[in-house]
DNA sequence: CGATTAGATCAGAGAAGCTGACGGTATTCC
DNA sequence: GGAATACCGTCAGCTTCTCTGATCTAATCG
């Protein structure tokens, strides 16, 4: 686990440009103004659906239990990023959905990760970005057990 | 931010398969009996260098703040996985370094690693599993400032 | 209908992160 | 050499996040 090159860990190495891209891009909305929202709060909030979402969907989604998440929606609810509205299928649920302010900040994150994407691509050159993704896709398809 | 196959942020495409190997790690590591160290202590332990390691390097590693890192290693070093020594080149540091206890558990780990990369390379083939291992490396070059 | 399952919440606790401030040691600059 | 500055680690206090366990209501199944 230590620093020979060519041993270095894959999860590590995952790892890396991952945490990268989420610090930059949350540096970056907080200088936009939305410096109300934290990091665990964005990681639930990625995964509110177009049409709304459960809770116990974004818990499961999101690898914490359904009262962390329903924690972390509180806070998102208060800052006016999402909004809770009845399940017309299911009176038992409600359904999470991006409210007002919760679309914009969707759009400008949306900017900054292209951007970001792009710096990447640059470095790398279009074939291996392309490459890149395509490999993670398929490596996908046995790690995310929510695909 | 939402669903559609090709547009997925890169970034969230590599924390899937990132998460899922640190989850099964633990796990594997958890029932050979190393069920005293949290996600977060590994996080740290993981940068502890062969000659030991100074917390603030630690610290700056894992983009935690050293306060953070500190509080981390006391657990650690009660646990039996580290051990602080004087460093001998400046006497106001201290060396991190992995006592016999965590010597054991970084061979355990590499073993369960290499068995998940070859999971990994079973399904993808070696010559994208090669790929992306270099892909990777080139994209620390911009993405990793402690490289 | 009664029993079980599923969605969400309440209550309490612990882990882990932060900012700010401090004492001790190195280094740098005059 | 001595003063100013920077660095290493820690203490104190607080907030955020996550967990387990229990409870309530609504849906579903036999």
């Amino acid at each position: 686990m230590a620093d020979e090159e060519p041993g270095i860990n894959t999860g590590v190495l995952l790892f890396i440009p991952y945490r990268e891209m989420e610090r930059r891009v949350f540096a970056e909305l907080a200088s936009r103004g939305y410096d109300d929202i934290t990091l665990s709060q964005g990681r639930v909030f990625q995964r509110v659906a177009e049409g709304g979402s459960r809770l116990t969907d974004l818990a499961e989604q999101a690898r914490i239990t359904k009262q962390s998440a329903g924690f972390l929606i509180d806070r998102l609810e208060e800052a006016g990023y999402v909004e809770r509205v009845p399940d017309p299928t299911d009176a038992r649920a409600r359904l999470v959905r991006a409210a007002p302010r919760g679309r914009r900040v969707i759009a400008e994150a949306a900017e900054i990760v292209a951007g970001i994407e792009a710096e990447w691509a640059a470095h790398l050159g279009d074939r291996d970005m392309a490459d890149l993704r395509r490999i993670l896709l398929r490596l996908r398809e046995i790690t995310d057990p929510y695909a």
